[in-house]
DNA sequence: ACTAATAACTTGCAAAATGCAAGTACCGGT
DNA sequence: ACCGGTACTTGCATTTTGCAAGTTATTAGT
């Protein structure tokens, strides 16, 4: 599949193009939290849907920002992790994450984005 | 028109609530390179259309980023402002932009996003 | 005052993305 | 072989987006 046509060469319009929707930076953020497997995606509070979250998946893929290992032979259960062009989008995160807790009222850190 | 519920009281998630899609944030970039006006927004290599324009500035101004000033009565035209809330949005365009220019490739910084 | 032009929208409708419910596939254990 | 759980896919309704074509208001020129 081809990755889609951007829009323009702005940078921000460029990452716009890779992550411009309601769900792939809260995918990115539980990646940052830890997470590695699906249900552990779709147990988040927002509740993402189960093709959504397939497709997103999937998207990221092919945008070079997660990996798929594999299939754990322990568990069966593929394995998806950041890249280092995802892990690069932390201080994208941080910076969001510091402009809702103080412009939105009710935020609150609840989950580490450690790393 | 009551602000959208929010999906959960992570900062990351509330603040895509209010800017998570494909526009919002490069009209904050147009913001910041100077503009003010619908036709300015409109010139934008991006191309968007008149209908989204219209309907993104009306949901920025209810979310309290924007501010639409008296029509000028030199011009006739109603002049767009960013608010201090909005303004906080550059260090979040800054981490995007700065991931974009080293992570995909052919980004050009083209805008001084200024301020 | 009349006309033309431009800016700022609104409307209608097709296309794409999203959301929800249900179903299928593939383990791993018993 | 059967069962339960995880990882998906599929179908379809709803919402959002995209494009083209109006509509209204103000300004610029004659």
């Amino acid at each position: 599949m081809p990755v889609k046509a951007r829009r323009s060469v702005c940078p921000i319009s460029s990452a716009l193009d890779v992550f411009g929707d309601k769900w792939s930076l809260l995918i990115i953020r539980d990646f940052f939290a830890g997470k590695t497997s699906y249900s552990e995606f779709l147990s988040s509070p927002e509740k993402i849907s189960t093709n959504i979250l397939s497709s997103r998946l999937r998207l990221l893929e092919e945008q070079g920002l997660v990996a798929v290992g594999e299939k754990s032979t322990r568990t069966g259960k593929p394995v998806y992790r950041l890249t280092e062009k995802g892990k690069r989008l932390h201080p994208v995160l941080d910076a969001i994450a510091a402009w809702a807790l103080e412009n939105i009222e009710g935020t609150e850190k609840l989950i580490a984005v450690g790393e």
